[in-house]
DNA sequence: GTGAAAGCGCTAACAC
DNA sequence: GTGTTAGCGCTTTCAC
C-alpha cells in the first residue's frame, strides 16, 4: 500500500480510503490510485485490515459435521450468501459435544476476530457452542429450539412432520411408527410433530425407535419393524434412514408401499430415484443457511434487533406411501 | 498480552515466547505466565500474530463445490487433518471455471495470508485455480492429472476403473457401456481406465454417454440405454449417476442385474442399501484430504520437496452386477 | 533467559 | 478531500 501511495503521489490513508470505498476521495485521485494498484497487482492485506479495524470480512461457521445432507447444504447456503456479500468463510468442526472441545473450538474462532458466527444448532455440540460465543460477536443460530436472545433461522419441521404423519393417517393407517435420528433435546421437532398428529387423531402412539446417523442403522430397524405385524406405516427422521429402513423391510421380504408405507424427511437428492420413490418433506437447508447469513449481516456493523425467521417444509408425496391394503398383506401373514 | 505481561511481571516478548512454545523461557517464568493468562482468559489474537509473523495458522481450501459426495468427504478430511495439526480452515468456493471468478477467489484467499492452500482439482475451476496460487504459498492439489511441480495426493481411479470394467467383462459381458460425469479434461481417469480394459480385451468400445452431476440426469440415460438391446453392462462415473441409471432402467421395465448389470464408482454410503446393492469402487476421499494436508504441512515452514501420493480404490462387488443371462432377457426381447 | 525497540500493513482520529 | 500522527496486538531482531 505504501508503494501504491508513493507512485500515485498520495498518502497511505488515501489509498486506504480508495479501497474501503469511502466517498471522500476525488474521482481523479481514486482513478489514479486504482490504476497504479492494478499495475502493481496490489491486494490489500485482509490480516492487517482486520487488526487495524478490529473487524474482518470473515464469517465463521461452527458445525458438528460437514458432510451429512442437511449440514452440507446449510454450509453451502452460508458460504454462498457470505461470498455474495464479500465475506470469506472459516469453518470449525466440533466432533463431539464435549465441553472442553466446544470451548476450544469457539475460542479458536473468536481469536480470528471474525465478523460474525453462524452456529448449526443441529446437535448437542451446536447447542453448547451457542452459549459460548463471546457476546460481543454477531451471532446467529440455524435450526433447533427457539432462542430468546439470538437471531435464528429455522425450518418448521414440527409442523411438517405433523402434516406428513397426518397424511399417513388419512391414507387409512391405524397408526404411524417413528424412527428418530440422534437429537440433542428430549424431543426433537420431527418427533414432536409426529406425536402431535397421532394425539390429535386419537391414534395409538408407539415408542419411537432410535437410529444413528448412519443410513445403515436403518436396516436393522427395518428388520425389527418387519417382524411386527402392527406396523403398516413408518415415518423416519430423515431420508437416508428411511432408505435403510426400506432396505431392512426388503430383506425381510416386505414390499413398500404394499406391505408397509415409508416416509422420510428432507428430500435428499436420491429420494426421488429410489424404488419406490420416497415420500418426504422438502427441507431447504441451503436457503436456511442463506437466511441465517442475511440475519447475521443485518447485525454486523449495525445494532439491528434479534430476528427470527421460519419456513415450513413442503410435503412431497411419492410412491413409498399408500393406503394399507389388507388383501396384499395376506402373503406376509400366512 | 500486555496485561498478562504486567501482572506476571515480565515483558510482552516473554509472554509471546511462552505462547509460541519457544524453549528459551525458564520453567518458572513459563508457569507464572500461563497461570496469569489462564486467569485472565487470555487468548492470543490470531490476526495480530499473522500480521506480525507473516504466517497464520489457517489453511485455505479452494473447491468447485462443497456438497457432492467426493467434494464433501475430501473437505472433511482436510478439515480433520488441519484441525488436528492446529490449523483452521478457510473455505472458498468457485462456482464456475470463469477466469475472473477463479482469479478473484484465489486472491481473496491469498489476502488472508494463509499458511497454505489445498486445491480440489476435481474440475475445471480447480485446474485453473492451481495455476493462479501465488508461488510463494505452500500448495497441494487433490486428485486430477499428475502435476510436475506441485505436491499432490490422488486416487488412482484409472486403475480402479480398469479393474471394474475387467470384472464386468470376465462376468461374460461382450462389452461395457460407460456413463461419464463432467470432467475438466479430454478423458478423465475413470473413462481412460474403462477404455483401456476394453482395448486390452479386444471388446467393442461404445461411445461414452454424458451425465451431469445431478443424479437425475442418469434417469434419462438409463431410459436411453434400455432401448438398446446391445447394452448388457454399464459402468457409471459415480454411484449417484448409477442410481439414476438404475432408476431409468427400472422405468423401462428392465431388471438389474438380470437384464443389465450396473456398476458405480465411489462407494457412496447409500450404495450398499440400494436394491440391488451397487457394485462399485471405494474411493476414500476423506483420506485423500488427510493425505493432502500431510503433504501440505510438510512444506509449511520447511522447504520439503514436492511429493506425490497415490492410492488405488478397492473394488466392492455387490448385487448389481452379474453374468448376462440370455434366458432371463428373453421377455425383453419378445 | 529476558527486555527494549522496531515494525508487520493497515485504519482511525484529527487537523488542515 | 487529503495528510499527519497513532496505534491495532503481536513477533522479531538485537542487546544485555
Amino acid at each position: 500500500m505504501a508503494d501504491v501511495a508513493r507512485l500515485a503521489g498520495v498518502s497511505v490513508p488515501t489509498v486506504s480510503r480508495v479501497f474501503s470505498g469511502a466517498t471522500s476521495v476525488t474521482p481523479e485521485t481514486r482513478e489514479r490510485v486504482e490504476r497504479i494498484a492494478a499495475q502493481l497487482r496490489f491486494r490489500p492485506s485482509a490480516t492487517a485490515r482486520a487488526l487495524a479495524s478490529g473487524r474482518s470480512a470473515v464469517i465463521a461457521v461452527l458445525a458438528g459435521n460437514t458432510t451429512r445432507y442437511g449440514y452440507a447444504e446449510a454450509i453451502r447456503g452460508v458460504e454462498e450468501a457470505a461470498r455474495t456479500a464479500g465475506f470469506s468463510v472459516l469453518i470449525a468442526v466440533m466432533e463431539s459435544p464435549d465441553d472442553d472441545l466446544v470451548e476450544q473450538t469457539v475460542s479458536m474462532v473468536a481469536n480470528h476476530s471474525v465478523a460474525g458466527v453462524v452456529v448449526l444448532k443441529f446437535d448437542a455440540a451446536g447447542v453448547r457452542a451457542l452459549s459460548r460465543v463471546p457476546s460481543h460477536l454477531p451471532l446467529v443460530a440455524l435450526a433447533g429450539e427457539k432462542e430468546r436472545e439470538i437471531s435464528q433461522a429455522v425450518l418448521d419441521e414440527s409442523e411438517a412432520a405433523e402434516r406428513l404423519t397426518r397424511h399417513l393417517l388419512e391414507l387409512g393407517h391405524e397408526t404411524v411408527h417413528h424412527v428418530r435420528v440422534p437429537s440433542s433435546v428430549r424431543e426433537d421437532g420431527r418427533t414432536a410433530g409426529w406425536r402431535r398428529a397421532l394425539e390429535k387423531a386419537g391414534a395409538p402412539i408407539p415408542d419411537p425407535l432410535d437410529a444413528s446417523w448412519r443410513p445403515r442403522s436403518g436396516v436393522r430397524i427395518g428388520l425389527t419393524l418387519a417382524s411386527d405385524p402392527s406396523v403398516s406405516a413408518v415415518f423416519c427422521g430423515n431420508d437416508e434412514i428411511a432408505m435403510g429402513v426400506m432396505r431392512g423391510l426388503f430383506e425381510a421380504g416386505l414390499r413398500v408401499p404394499q406391505d408397509v408405507s415409508v416416509a422420510g424427511f428432507d428430500d435428499h437428492p436420491l429420494a426421488e430415484l429410489w424404488v419406490p420413490a420416497l415420500t418426504t418433506a422438502r427441507q431447504d437447508f441451503a436457503e436456511l443457511g442463506r437466511r441465517g447469513v442475511r440475519l447475521l449481516l443485518s447485525r454486523i456493523g449495525v445494532r439491528a434487533p434479534v430476528e427470527f425467521s421460519s419456513e415450513t417444509p413442503d410435503l412431497i408425496l411419492r410412491a413409498s406411501t399408500a393406503p394399507p391394503d389388507e388383501a396384499r398383506r395376506r402373503p406376509r401373514q400366512s
